[in-house]
RNA sequence: GCCUCGAUGGUGGAAUUGGUAUACACGUACGACUCAAAAUCGUAUGCCGCAAGGCUUGAGGGUUCGACUCCCUCUCGAGGCACCA
């Protein structure tokens, strides 16, 4: 019979007592332990809590009651991103303030998190719209306006008619809709505060090699930065003006047989008067635009263009006059939004000027010569992440070799290699190879020819992800494994995928020929080819020519993103004000320190107007008149609310600092961010957003790390029991509330933990589980039944510890799913056979993160004076833990035929001694041709039988 | 189109990272208890087969004594990027 047990009765009733003994606060810094800080994404206060609130908060909570236990002082903030638009919204359509509703709604959640019992550390706590908060947030803004990180810049913004507000690039959806209202962005221009994010590009890319994330976030946040290096270069046009393009490839500017500038560049209005043929061009102007707005995401698009009479362009390295097109295919938001084209080397360019009839001229061959029949590669040798290939041109006699660091990467990294100077080709090679490959006694059988020629590949210096410069490739024998083989038959030793399968990138077939046409296309130039018909850098390596090219035509080298600088005002009210006030000549000023928090007025009238909110407030006009003097006008504009979240956890260390946003001893004791759990959602934005902000902070000095997050984890989805996104039109919508009522609150998180991994995947919410669950919770409360006096049996002892192994590895590694499922193997057990007061009392211990009110609940019942959260986590004792005795599996030609149970130690003799004792098995051997035997001790055996 | 992940029973998932595939849970079936139902307990449960046995990790191939795991090709799904010069 089960135990039934009432989460009512002492759930809320161990919430109170933690709360009152203040069991969860994280006080001063404790040196003698050491210090984790654990955050989870911040919540907007929407009104209620949600299930996904509930997996981002309540299953890490296991992580962190586990660390605690072990003895680390962990910090575990909760706050509110309170600022935003749906409490501006909700507060037109009911008439109230935005305040009072972000309060109530901020109680109503801390009342719904109390109910589910995490540990969070209350007394860090914080609230975006604390004046106490923003106060800081404009304060580092005003640093920033200082420093040049802030400004104000004029462009062109997406205004979105429905919020009434610029949003950010980021925030305009792929179909050019707005994320928040749906309403077609259009885009305008206005004068915008910016912060300079495109300056600190490339450190938010090369310092992700210093943290500890999933690839693939680093990956996302890469291709959002965009990073692509090259030049940009002046081209003087017949009107005297000049235009500067941004390209890649300067090597090939000799080849530059045309200019394409985008359609809405501002040089084509300025050149109006001498554009002979203006009615065509703004007649295309006019179509580009309309085009660019209904579908951006056609590619397919044939690439147009006009060329504009009247204007021509001189190319700076062969003074050619080329003609100057407006195009389709150029964007002005991209690069300098102008393009020399290169037709005989880009796709692109040669597809419009097939169509226009230009000329294309080749100024580049690659360093192969016979595209149809790629040589093979010679040998392939690997090394730790990196396969080497190599390939021989015939018609130069040099040989391109690649580093290739798998398939996506690889393609970009074509690689020229290099030999040591007085080095023998046979030196280097063993040297290289015994200590790449651990091949002891490799005795070189034969070498390829060393690689001269380009030291590197531009595009792979940038990313500065590959540490060999130089290589060899050689086929070799291993002497300590083949010692005893004659010579004719000596099996050469090539270093096979199958002997390398530890390593992930290996190279193929496939990835040959991938290495064969990228050395055949423009983007095997880079790193391969050579210059022709380029006058005096002719037969120069593409990697010195584009150098040397840009020197002569005084080009800059340079490097362009994707990334835009962000925009942070926002015409709305329920944000930060912007502590920018303008003089009577219209110059901006920041407002001083102690001004600050320059406060938000109350005495306005928030509805949507076109006109910024704050512009309406008299108080704050009043203000700022009163303080600065007549004629003085504050900064209408509100901030963006990613603004908010880009430095809340410096601000949690530090909560009650009137003095500094965050002291650099708080700094000292709690930053970085050890493990930050969060949404897939935020893996562009916010989470660059933040570094950004940490980075600019850094740069003035006022914090301590570049970084803030050592590792980053996103956690998946919780879906409605359909499988689909909970959505209340779908009505599949779980509350957490009538859950916990229902259940408990150990039960629902618990459940949740036990779905699957959480690092990823996206889980559907079964009904049937979480019955599960709180049947194994009910068995826990009545496993005090099966406690005996008599000593336990072994078995039961052993599992205990191993099951505390397998726990506390699984909880460190965010495996909760399969740590409930050791705890469930051991009740199963533990029920059969009864288990000592001893180890009862260790299992309560081990589910205490899991359970918390459950286990303090039974914790006490047991007579204990102090909290169950306050003990020491159990550790397995090896000893124990460890095996005597295992069943292995014996196969007889790789068929499984029967087990054997031996010390997992034994030696091969004494497993062979049980298979021929073993009834059926010693039929199957006996008397049979054995050609091998592979015994792997406690784990397998197999046979090998003639056939 | 490119990039990044994925694909294991009726379902969620597990597999010591190349060593007995399907742990744990749900669901289902049968049994016990009950007048009955629920709850609970017990047994069974990948597929085919009475059985012996055979087959099985999206499909096909490869490496290996041995592959869910490594390699290749293909199919499907999720997410990201996209006229980026």
């Amino acid at each position: 019979m089960h135990k039934r047990f009432n989460h009512q009765e002492f759930e809320k009733k161990w919430q109170e007592k933690w709360s009152e003994t203040g069991l969860y606060a994280v006080g001063a810094r404790d040196e003698s332990k050491e210090k984790e800080y654990v955050l989870i994404e911040w919540p907007y206060p929407s009104g209620n809590l949600h299930i996904g609130h509930w997996y981002a908060f309540a299953v890490p909570d296991i992580y962190v009651r586990m660390r605690r236990m072990q003895g680390k002082q962990v910090l575990f903030p909760m706050g509110f991103d309170a600022f935003g638009l749906p409490a501006e919204n909700a507060a037109i359509k009911n008439n109230v303030n935005p305040r009072d509703w972000t309060e109530k709604n901020i109680d109503h959640m801390r009342a719904q998190l109390a109910s589910m019992g995490n540990a969070f550390s209350w007394n860090k706590t914080c609230s975006s719209t604390d004046q106490d908060y923003y106060r800081w947030t404009q304060w580092m803004f005003t640093k920033f306006f200082e420093n040049d990180i802030a400004y104000r810049g004029e462009g062109v913004v997406n205004w979105c008619p429905g919020c009434s507000t610029v949003i950010a690039n980021e925030q305009v959806q792929a179909d050019g809709t707005c994320e928040r209202s749906g309403d077609v962005i259009e885009k305008k221009k206005m004068p915008q505060w910016m912060l300079r994010i495109t300056e600190f590009a490339d450190e938010l890319i090369d310092d992700l090699e210093t943290v500890n994330w999933a690839e693939n976030i680093k990956e996302a946040q890469r291709n959002w930065i965009g990073r692509s290096s090259g030049a940009e270069i002046d081209f003087k046009l017949s009107t005297e003006a000049s235009v500067t393009v941004f390209t890649t490839r300067p090597d090939t500017l000799y080849g530059a047989t045309y200019l394409v500038i985008a359609p809405e560049h501002d040089l084509v209005t300025k050149l109006q008067s001498k554009i002979t043929n203006w009615g065509e061009v703004a007649a295309y102007i006019q179509e580009t635009k309309q085009l660019a707005e209904q579908d951006r995401l056609d590619n397919t698009k044939e690439k147009t263009g006009v060329l504009l009479k009247g204007v021509t362009a001189t190319n700076p390295a062969s003074g050619e006059v080329i003609p100057v097109y407006i195009a389709n295919y150029v964007l002005a938001s991209y690069g300098t939004g102008a393009v020399m084209a290169v037709p005989a080397h880009d796709e692109r360019d040669y597809a419009f000027a097939k169509k226009y009839d230009l000329p294309i001229k080749q100024v580049m061959v690659p360093c192969m010569d016979d595209p149809d029949n790629p040589p093979e590669p010679q040998y392939d040798l690997i090394k730790r992440d990196t396969v080497v290939v190599h390939l021989r041109d015939r018609s130069t006699g040099k040989y391109a070799l690649l580093n290739w660091h798998g398939p996506q990467e690889g393609i970009k990294t074509a690689i020229m290699g290099g030999i040591e100077e007085g080095q023998t080709p046979e030196e280097a090679a063993l040297a290289e190879i015994s200590e790449e490959t651990a091949i002891p006694n490799a005795k070189i059988v034969k070498t390829s020819r060393w690689i001269t020629a380009a030291k590197y590949c531009a595009r792979h210096k940038a990313t500065n992800r590959c540490a060999h410069t130089y290589s060899l490739l050689a086929e070799v024998e291993d002497l300590s494994e083949q010692g005893d083989i004659p010579e004719n038959e000596r099996k050469l030793h090539t270093l096979t995928w199958h002997e390398a399968s530890e390593m992930r990138n290996l190279i193929t077939p496939k990835h040959q020929k991938q290495i064969w046409d990228l050395l055949q296309s423009d983007e095997a130039l880079l790193g391969s080819g050579y210059v022709i018909n380029s006058e005096e850098y002719d037969e120069m390596d593409s990697e010195d020519a584009k150098e040397a090219i840009v020197k002569k035509v005084n080009g800059r080298l340079t490097n362009t993103y994707r990334l835009r600088d962000w925009s942070v005002g926002r015409q709305r009210y329920w944000g930060v004000p912007i502590p920018i006030v303008y003089d009577p000549q219209g110059n901006a000023h920041v407002v001083p320190e102690e001004h600050l928090p320059w406060t938000l007025p109350e005495d306005v009238d928030f509805k949507p107007t076109g006109e910024p909110p704050l512009a309406k407030s008299k108080e704050l006009l009043d203000r700022t008149e009163r303080i600065f003097g007549a004629g003085w006008k504050p900064e209408v504009e509100t901030m963006d609310t990613f603004v908010d979240s880009s430095w809340y956890f410096l601000r949690y260390i530090d909560n009650e600092n009137t003095e500094h946003f965050s002291s650099t001893q708080a700094q000292k004791d709690w930053m970085q961010v050890d493990t930050y759990f969060g949404g897939a959602e935020h893996t562009t934005m916010h989470l660059l957003y933040s570094r950004f902000w940490q980075k600019a902070l850094k740069r003035l000095g006022l914090v301590e790390h570049k970084e803030p997050y050592v590792s980053r984890h996103n956690r998946g989805l919780i879906l409605g029991p359909d499988g689909n996104k909970m959505s209340k039109s779908k009505g599949n919508v779980i509350d957490p509330d009538e859950q916990v009522a229902l259940v408990g609150a150990d039960t629902v998180k618990m459940y949740l933990a036990f779905m699957g991994p959480y690092i990823g995947a996206n889980y559907p919410w079964d009904n049937g589980g979480i019955a599960g669950i709180h049947r194994f919770l009910e068995r826990v409360y009545g496993l005090s039944d099966h406690v005996v006096e008599s000593i336990e049996h072994n078995e039961t002892t052993k599992l205990l510890h191993k099951t505390i192994e397998k726990v506390t590895r699984d909880i460190a590694e965010y495996k909760f799913n399969t740590a409930v499922s050791a705890l469930m193997i051991y009740v199963n057990q533990a029920e059969k056979t009864g288990l000592s007061k001893d180890s009862y009392e260790m299992f309560i211990r081990l589910l205490a993160p899991f359970a918390p009110h459950l286990t303090e609940e039974l914790w006490y019942s047991l007579g204990k004076s102090e909290s169950v959260h306050a003990q020491l986590y159990p550790v397995s004792d090896p000893s124990i833990a460890a095996d005597e005795e295992v069943t292995i599996g014996v196969q007889i030609n790789g068929k499984l035929r029967g087990e054997i149970t031996l010390s997992p130690t034994a030696p091969e003799e004494e497993a062979w001694e049980l298979i021929e004792k073993h009834p059926s098995l010693s039929k199957q051997v006996l008397n049979q041709e054995i050609v091998k035997k592979i015994y792997v001790p406690g784990r397998i055996y197999n046979i090998i039988l003639a056939q």
